[in-house]
Formats: structure tokens, sequence, C-alpha cells
DNA sequence: AAGTGGTCTAGACCACGTC
DNA sequence: ACGTGGTCTAGACCACTTT
């Protein structure tokens, strides 16, 4: 377990205590200062440290972990969380467990790379500056040795340590962005479109064959993170979700 | 404002107290028995009804609001919530809503309608019983004169009172639908596919142009009540989304 | 002025899981 | 056995809104 630090936990007086409480922590995870698996101090630290009462501590503590920003446990303490996997239907997943779920032999190959300016029609294709550096990648996945979803992307080089030496031998891209990067906010948009020639051959249909697209765009404190288009061959994928009225069941 | 009824709230026993209290307030508010509008009783009567402490009680109703269930305001009290109207990325939406929000103006045409036992491709294609009895539409929703979507729709009999005298002259199934039934679990999926003949000439696009098909279906208590197909353009639709690493932004 | 919810305290006992 | 979180109480004061 990592060491915790009581006293960076500090209150700024606006609005109810437990608030404080709550938003102090917060800020202490999602900066990355208090790394998944630091250990959180106990609800009487807190309550000495802070002045509070226990429930008012333990009010600020339920709500973190209710967020999911925090794990608790009896005896054992509270430690923060590690960032969830997987976030309702459209998620950041990891294509790999995609495929393992279906019960399926996962493998990938990364068709190719070039790092720097990016060309013209990529720039214009994620919405880039034509001054960023990035790496642009193409990767197929295969489930059982069949084309599963077709991988295009870019990572911004200067949020992104560690990219050039990076070559995605082990690792596809999107599952060693979740290891290596930190992101705060991400944009997804879902469209269908029909495969162009080039995507066609790659995933073995027929040209103009419908594909779902799914789009994703990521930032870490508004700087650019990564942006990938992922194509499904329309037949053999659906995206489903359930919920109730007043939430995700 | 509807009366309370403080002697409807019954515990059960099983679970911590507030636990408790929010699950029979729950009940009395998803099965309609306290419909939208209706004045939950204030803390202190729940108190001496139930026999907890102040803080437990309010414990309850602030889980209740914080889902949506039920809006508190001081001085003139708690009541029951009227069930969101949208909800998250696909959602149970309206759709002359969502072309207004574009700008655009609304129009719709039933196509045809059939009640009764469906025919056996429209058991198929919603996954029916053949014995269900139900209202099958198709009807054409336009933007500023344009095809917009396409929605084949059932609805059961069985779950939905009133529905053999509602001709949708006036409102579309799905906004009549919001007003006159209750459901209490939705799933979604969507998927890509081709336009077929039928379908191409409806929404005025080509054979096998790629669209994005959003399936719906709703239940009310295990009792289903509308499965619904709805057939986007692709090329002109997009869903968008968008959040942070520990939910909705 | 009065009724409602919002917050907070200082304690208590219990449940759970690790030591 | 012990340390942690989970629940609960009986009170207090405050903030807001309607009357």
């Amino acid at each position: 377990m990592i060491e915790t630090r009581l006293d960076a936990v500090k209150l700024d007086g606006a609005g109810p205590v437990y608030d404080q409480i709550r938003r102090a922590i917060r800020d202490l995870v999602v900066s990355g200062e208090w790394p998944p698996g630091t250990g959180v101090p106990p609800e009487h630290a807190l309550m000495e440290q802070l002045g509070a009462s226990r429930m008012t501590v333990h009010r600020a503590l339920v709500q973190l972990a209710r967020e999911g920003l925090i794990v608790r446990r009896r005896r054992s303490g509270t430690i923060v969380a590690s960032p969830p996997a997987s976030h309702a239907m459209l998620d950041i997943l990891s294509i790999p467990e995609e495929v393992e779920q279906l019960g399926q032999v996962y493998a990938y190959d990364v068709l190719s790379r070039s790092d720097g300016r990016p060309a013209p029609e990529v720039v214009e294709r994620f919405g880039l500056k034509r001054s960023d550096k990035v790496a642009h990648l193409v990767v197929l996945h295969r489930a059982d040795g069949m084309p599963h979803v077709l991988e295009e992307r870019v990572i911004h080089a200067a949020t992104v340590p560690g990219l050039a030496e990076e070559d995605f031998a082990e690792t596809p891209p999107g599952d060693w962005l979740l290891k290596h990067s930190l992101w705060s906010q991400a944009e997804h948009a879902i469209s269908a479109i029909g495969a162009g020639a080039e995507e066609a051959d790659l995933l073995s249909i027929a040209i103009g064959e419908p594909c779902l697209l799914v789009e994703r765009r990521t930032w870490n404190q508004s700087k650019p993170v990564t942006a990938v288009r992922l194509l499904y061959p329309g037949s053999r994928h659906r995206f489903v979700g359930r919920f109730g009225p007043y939430g995700q069941v």
C-alpha cells in the first residue's frame, strides 16, 4: 500500500464541509497526486486533521466511493480505486477483453505507423491542427483469426510521454494508452458508413457493406491525448444497453 | 398537491433502516401508487411513523432525490418527481423534439397500421410470441419535409390501455406512449445495416446505403410494452456522447 | 412567523475482515 | 483481538421559502 499523505487534504471553506472534504480528496485523485492504490487516511484521522465529526467525514467518503473514485473495506481501510475499465454502453473498452469475452482468441497486427506531422487527410479526418505532432497508427484486430475491427488512431506525442519508444509489439495502442496516459474527458460519436475499398479489403467484406463507425477523442485537462476511429463490420456487431427510467439497471 | 398517505410507507425489516425506507418509498413511486406530484410526508412525520431518527429518514430521502424519484424543496416539502424525459446518450427520446432541436420543422405520416395477431415476419423481427396481440405501425418522420427516420413499432395491447381507440393522428406513437404507459425497463441495441428496397424508397436513399438501426424494447414489471426499430440514414446521423472517467460530464 | 429541508455534532453499537 | 467502516440516535442550528 502506498503511504498516505494526510496533510495533503486541504479545505477551501466554500460550501458544506462534507463537500469541501469530498472535493479535496477528489482533486488529489483526479490530479494523479494520489494514484490508484494510495491509502486514503481512515475516518478518525481525517476527523482530527480537519476538525469535523466522523459523520461528516464519512458522508464525503461514502459519496466518493459511490462515484467510484475510492474503494472502502472494513479493517483494511480505504484506497484510491483504479479507473473503471468500462463505462456504460460506449466505453473506453479494451478490444482484447471485448474479444475474449466473446470466447474468441485475440490477435492484432499493426499495419502501419508514422510519427511526426500528420498527412493532410489525417489532419482532416481527426480534426487535428497541422502543427500537432502525433503517431498515426492503423491496427487490425482479429477474433479467432477473422478481422474483428479496424482501428485508425492518432496519439499526441506532446501529452503522452514514452510514445516514441513504444513499438506496440506486445500491447495494442488502445490498451497501452490505458496504462500510460490519463484522460479527464472523452467524446464518442457513432454512425453508420459503407466500407471503402481499402477498409473492405482489410476487413474481408464487400465494398460499401454497412459498418458501425465509433469515433472517440480523449483529452486530459483540455490537452488532446488520442483520437480513434473504430470500424466494425455491421453485420457482426451490435452495441446493447439496458436501463430503467431512473438509470442504468 | 395530491394528498399524502403516510401509512402506505411500510418497512420490511431487511437490511439497514435507511434502505428499507428508501425502498418502501421507491416502490410506492414506481408502482404508480404515488403518481408524480404526490406529496411525500415531511421528515418529522416519517420519523414518528417509522420510529427512526431524522438523520436516517433524511438519508433515505436524499438518496431518492439523487436518483431523481422525488424533488425536495425547503418549506414547500417533497413531492414525487415527473419521470425524466430523456436519458443519457441513447434515450427514450421524442423524435419531434429531436427534430425541433435541430431547428427543423417536424412532420410525420402513419404509413400503415394493423391490429391483432402479428404477421410471422413481424413476430420474428421483434421477438414476439405468436399469441401476442399488438398494434403494428410503420411511421415515417420528416424534418423540413425530408425523410428523417423510419419507425416500425409494435405496441402490446394487453399492457397499454386505450390503444385501440387511439389513431395517432395528433401525436406519433412514441410520444403518445410516453404519456399513456409506464415502463420500468428498457433495452437498446444499435447496429449498422444496409437499407432494403422498401426502406430505401421510403427514406429516399439508395438500396444498401448504410443506416443506423436503433432497436428498443421496453417492459413494465416484466410485461412487454412496446418494441421499435428506428432506421436512420447513416450519412445524416451521428449519436454523440461526452463523459469523464468517472461518469457523464 | 413558521414549516420545511440542509448540515453538523458527539457519541454509541455493530459488522466485517485481518491479524 | 483489534481496527476499520456501517449504521443510528437525539439533539442543535441554519437556510430557504411561503404565508
